[in-house]
DNA sequence: AACCTTATTGCAAATTTTTGCATTAGCAAC
DNA sequence: GTTGCTAATGCAAAAATTTGCAATAAGGTT
C-alpha cells in the first residue's frame, strides 16, 4: 500500500498545513507497515529511523493525517490500530469470540451511504469501518 | 436509561463470572450517567461515592460489561465513550467538522446486518456505532 | 536571499490506561 | 454454616497517550 500516487503534499498544503520531514517519515513508516499498527509500534519504527524524533509528535502526526483522511483509524482486538487510506478502501468484521479479523472491500456499505445521505443528508466516511460481531464459525458453535 | 429491567446478575453468572459490589457500583455509575461517559468519568463518579474502589478495577469492569455488551464503548470526538446497552439501541453519526453528534435508531442499519448475515455468516454487534462524516449543515458551507 | 507569520516540534510533566502479582472474596458444593 | 476453587480486587509499577509552553522552522511575501 503506497501513497506515491496521490498528492498528499498539495493535500496539506491546501488546508494551510505544513509538510515536515517529521510528517513524511511518519507517512512512509505508516505505508511501509502495510496493514494494520499500533501507535506505539509506528512510533519504534521511526524512532529507529530519526530517534530524534519525539514520541509525541509522533502521535500529534498520526492524528493530524486522520483528521486529513490521509490514515484511518480503528479499534481492533482491543487495540487502537493505524492504516494508511490506500486505493482500495476496506473494512472489517472483528469477531468478539475467537478475535478473527476480515476483511470486506466496501461496496458492501454504499448501500448504507446512500441511506445516511439521503435520508439524513450526512455524508459518511466509510471508508474504514470495525464492526465486531461473531463470526460463522463461532456462531455454530453457540448453537450447541 | 436503566439497567433494572435486565437481569444482568444472570446474565453475569451464567457465564461462570461473578456479581460483587463494585461490579454493581460501576453499572449503577454508568446507568447514572445516562449518555455518553469516558472511562475517566465513570472512574471519577465511582471514587466519589466509594473511594476505595481502585482505578484499574474500574476499568477492568468496563471492559468486562463491553464483553458482555451490557455497556458499549465508541470512538466519538477522539474520546472513548461508554454508555449502557439500553433499551433503545441506536447508533451515531459524527461531524468530522462541527464535532456535532447524532443519534439514530438501529433500525436504518437492520439492512446492513441482514447482508453480513447472509452473504457472510456474520452476527454483527450493530448495537452502538460511530459513524463519521460532514453533516448536512457543514456539506453545503464546503460546496461554496 | 532576507523577513514574517504562525504552524509545528521537542521537552517535560500530567494524565490515562494497562499489567503482574499477592490477597481477598464470590458462590457452588457439601 | 463450612470448605474449596478460582474469579476478582487492590496495589504499585509500567506503558501509553495527552498537554502546555518555549524554541524552531515551513513557506508565502518582499
Ligand atoms: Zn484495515
Ligand atoms: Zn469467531
Ligand atoms: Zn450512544
Ligand atoms: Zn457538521
Amino acid at each position: 500500500m503506497s501513497h506515491y500516487n496521490i498528492d498528499y503534499v498539495q493535500k496539506i498544503r491546501e488546508q494551510g498545513y505544513r509538510m515536515t520531514p517529521q510528517r513524511q517519515i511518519v507517512l512512509d513508516t505508516v505505508c511501509e507497515q502495510g496493514g494494520h499498527a499500533t501507535a506505539s509500534q509506528i512510533y519504534d519504527s521511526v524512532n529507529a529511523q530519526q530517534p530524534a524524533i519525539n514520541r509525541a509528535t509522533v502521535y500529534r502526526i498520526l492524528d493530524f493525517f486522520c483528521d486529513l483522511q490521509l490514515v484511518a483509524k480503528a479499534e481492533i482486538g482491543g487495540q487502537t490500530m493505524f492504516e494508511v487510506v490506500g486505493d482500495t478502501p476496506h473494512h472489517h468484521l472483528i469477531c468478539r469470540q475467537c478475535e478473527q479479523v476480515m476483511s470486506l472491500p466496501d461496496y458492501h456499505f454504499t448501500e448504507l451511504a446512500e441511506h445516511l445521505l439521503v435520508e439524513h443528508g450526512f455524508e459518511a466516511d466509510l471508508s474504514h469501518l470495525a464492526i465486531t460481531g461473531l463470526c460463522a464459525a463461532c456462531r455454530s458453535v453457540e448453537d450447541d
